[in-house]
RNA sequence: GUGGUUGUAGCUCAAUCGGUUAGAGCGCCGGAUUGUGGUUCCGGAGGUUGCGGGUUCGAUCCCCGUCAGCCACCCCA
């Protein structure tokens, strides 16, 4: 074999397929219990759509190139523009809050690592059109569940949560300016991966323009804050403190009224990139391991204004699908994939192949994975493939069984088999599923 | 993109100091078994040792390059 699959690019055979398809109908099923509707949109796009929002450096990391009608173009990294656009587009007929979720697949031309490749599908949830904090605890409760419905406990993963508002207090408290705002979340969002001189060297500035020492002590004590009274302790005396941090309280409030807040840990580290967020800021991480954040969203109320220009509050999360599916195969949640064939059927002589095809059709029709020999072949070996197949039941048909209008219907798992008419075959295969 | 590290059968791994025809288990195919599976027994197929070059009488083993995987950085989803 010559060719080989491109670096990055997954190959899903059959078990890979059904672990796949296993997280994908969880996404769906926890989706749907919160009232979000599934949108797509499309898998390539015009590579403006991403250096409007994130500046030309991004196309380093994006898989882009010239088509054939000499359009710049490159497949989506992300889903956010493809909703703006979307949304805009119709924004004046939907009814607010839009409750939308996707689940697409997202190409990144970055070299690839564990749990970071070169496509992945992302499950996309947004709220839009919500400015208050039950809209925050909306998503983060989804964001809960989705690891509730794959067999994940609190023990397992968490859910940790900051708010850019609360942040920005506290950093203006503490003497940071407006404008040293962003190299304060930068640091901040490193303080786990940097040594802390390293941390001060970076917030004072290579070339001294950057904050005093007193400040920039203060911006590490404040990011190593946790737990929502230490915040709040932190936040007294501070300008606007008490304002900013009600929308945190709020949703805290409201995960608490829904059970889930002991899934939830104030952390004001989490600060997700630089851009767009505006309010709330979560991920959902490993509680073990320090494997990456499984998924992270936040409060973006003003992206959609400046990406497709129509002024709306949102709030939403991202979860890809390589994060979570190897946790998920690391604590052994993956389920047994079910069986690909349950009745086979096979035949005892040349004769029996129209029956056996016969019989095996009425099956298919009524909804039973059913599979029989291609080719002509002894009883057992036909066996022998209907055990391999993991079949529930065989059904054999011989001379002997037509003389007398029957067909054999034999339990593989229980060893047991019995005759059954022919008139009866389905309907009792039917009765013995369950 | 930078640095480090690892590549042997479909999978998991052996192969002494550089030495003959690269082995095993699992899996796969066939047979024992022409109306009854799993267990068992027997047999078989499957390898350019990632690829290319170099050193050597001789390379899976040493050297160089390259590709791919992994790890860290970068960056983030």
């Amino acid at each position: 074999m010559s060719h080989q699959s491109l670096p990055g690019f997954r190959e899903f055979f059959p078990a890979d397929f059904a672990a796949r398809s296993h997280l994908f109908e969880a996404w769906r099923r926890v989706a749907a219990r919160y009232g979000f509707e599934e949108y797509d949109g499309p898998p390539l796009e015009p590579l403006e759509l991403y250096t409007e929002k994130s500046g030309p450096e991004i196309v380093g990391q994006l898989y882009n190139f010239t088509d054939k009608g000499d359009r710049q173009v490159a497949l989506r990294p992300e889903m956010t523009p493809t909703l703006a656009r979307m949304v805009a587009s119709r924004a004046n007929g939907l009814r607010k809050p839009i409750r939308w979720f996707s689940i697409a697949q997202m190409f990144r031309y970055e070299r690839q690592q564990r749990g970071r490749l070169r496509e992945h599908y992302q499950l996309n949830c947004d709220l839009i059109g919500e400015p208050g904090p039950l809209g925050d605890a909306e998503v983060i409760a989804l964001l809960i569940d989705l690891a509730r419905e794959l067999g994940l406990g609190s023990d397992d993963v968490r859910v940790r949560l900051s708010d850019r508002r609360v942040l920005a207090a506290l950093l203006r408290g503490a003497g940071v300016t407006e404008a040293q705002l962003p190299l304060a979340y930068a640091a901040i969002d490193k303080r786990e991966r940097m040594e802390r001189p390293a941390l001060e060297a970076m917030l004072r500035g290579v070339d001294g323009s950057g904050m005093s020492e007193p400040v920039a002590a203060r911006v590490l004590e404040v990011a190593s804050l946790h737990r929502l009274d230490a915040v709040e302790k932190a936040l007294t005396g501070v300008p606007g403190g008490e304002a900013a941090l009600l929308p945190l309280r709020q949703t805290l409030q409201a995960l608490a009224a829904m059970g889930l807040d002991g899934w939830v840990d104030v952390d004001l580290t989490i600060v997700r990139g630089l851009a767009y967020y505006t309010g709330t800021v979560f991920e959902l991480f490993d509680a073990g391991k320090s494997l990456r954040a499984i998924a992270g969203g936040g409060r973006y109320d003003d992206l959609l204004g400046r990406l497709g220009g129509v002024d709306l509050p949102a709030v939403g999360f991202a979860m890809g699908d390589v994060v979570i599916g190897d946790l998920l195969k690391e604590r052994g949640l993956h389920p047994a994939p079910t069986p690909a064939v349950e009745v086979f059927i096979a035949g005892v002589t040349d004769d029996d192949l129209p029956h056996v095809l016969a019989l095996a059709h009425e099956c298919r029709d009524a909804g039973l994975r059913t599979e029989y020999a291609l080719t002509a072949q002894a009883v057992g070996k036909q066996l022998k493939l209907a055990d391999a197949r993991q079949a529930r039941v065989a059904v054999l048909i011989g001379p002997d069984d037509r003389a007398r209008n029957e067909v054999q219907i034999k339990d593989l798992t229980a060893k047991a088999q019995r005759s059954v008419s022919r008139t009866d075959a389905v309907a009792a295969l039917l009765a013995a599923r369950s």
